[in-house]
DNA sequence: CCCAATAATTGACCGCAGTCATTTTTATAT
DNA sequence: ATATAAAAATGACTGCGGTCAATTATTGGG
């Protein structure tokens, strides 16, 4: 017989949660380390991964929420220029570090779900959708494909113009992230017309 | 003084890649483990990680490896066709499971350096420039983009399909790869046109 | 041929993610 | 109330990736 989730169980879910905002606040996800996580949260280890399946799922529900909110205030584009700029701010989310990509890589598809991740993900599409509908009638579009379809190319060339800005250690990070971003440019050009 | 490399430098490497080799063909990438790769290569733990950073960028090398050999046989498309089949053909090979989706992500971009990973991507992405180039002068593509551009693009679009072709453990694996298959097929017709 | 200087290799060791048998807490049926 | 079955939490333990000071092999100069 199935119960009902149990309110500690939530409870413990966000002690967990809000432990991990701390730590990646105060030292990045490259640093977080699940017994610290559990430590301020004041749970055993176990119960981590009672909740989170591994370390990465973990990083991917905090990534997510971190993302949905920066993207909360994001408005449909109502010009080229407008749609650059959200591109641009997706990019430089998404290509903060490597962590990031390689964490959108894993749960960007369906692995994702119930992670918030999708819903980052749905959230970002629809704002393109909106915005190439929009240019679209307005002829600042060339491509006439279907908007839904379009968004998903474009986020398709954001993550990987956000995978090529990851630099080799010793590489020069600035000029690796600007070959990046003009090569997302160029993409974006030539999908949109 | 810089010295050249020693010919057992380049023996031992090549011990490391054929243990690696032999292992991921009897149990798949995610089964490696570097205590065995030694084992089998007949060297110390240090000798492994003294050539290659982590067991990621092994794994990378071991994977450049494969797909190039798998690649060496691709002809340039001629029609609609065989550009689909081949992008197809590529897209299954990305998409095989989620280690190779996770090396693609890390190293598909300056980071693949010196790994053959460069090398690999740059043949697949070589061969589409020339087929979208040759489908371009035939009138069969719309988009009069630059062919290097459109061949990165759709290398792009072929990465995100891969990535959503990975499911959550326990969903329907069929299911998942045939929508990842339908997207791909629908991003790359807006992109062409 | 011998002797520094450098390159390559070694393996004991460590840190941390992830496991699981056991214990504690909570919900429900009687 | 009390029993009992399911859910949640526990923490000692394990396995494996990665490190590094010490050791051995190679090279090139005198």
């Amino acid at each position: 017989m199935t119960r009902k989730v149990q309110a500690r169980t939530l409870a413990t879910r966000d002690r967990l949660l809000a432990a991990g905002r701390e730590i990646v606040a105060a030292g990045g996800m490259a640093g977080l380390r699940t017994e610290e996580v559990v430590l301020r949260a004041g749970t055993a280890k176990g119960t981590f991964f009672a909740h989170f399946t591994d370390r990465d799922q973990f990083l991917a529900a905090l990534l997510a929420e971190g993302l949905l909110a920066e993207f909360a205030n994001m408005a449909a584009p109502q010009d080229r220029t407008q749609l650059t700029a959200l591109l641009d701010q997706v990019f430089s989310a998404f290509a903060a570090d490597a962590e990031t990509v390689a964490l959108l890589a894993r749960f960007s598809g369906p692995a994702g779900e119930g992670l918030g991740m999708d819903r980052m993900i749905c959230a970002v599409i629809e704002r393109l959708a909106e915005g190439v509908a929009v240019l679209q009638t307005r002829g600042l579009v060339a491509n006439r494909a279907d908007p839904g379809v379009l968004a998903e190319a474009l986020m398709a060339l954001v993550f990987h113009a956000a995978a090529s800005a990851q630099c080799p250690v010793h590489g020069d990070a600035r000029a690796v992230r600007a070959r990046a971003e003009a090569l997302l440019q160029q993409m974006t050009e030539a999908l949109l017309g």
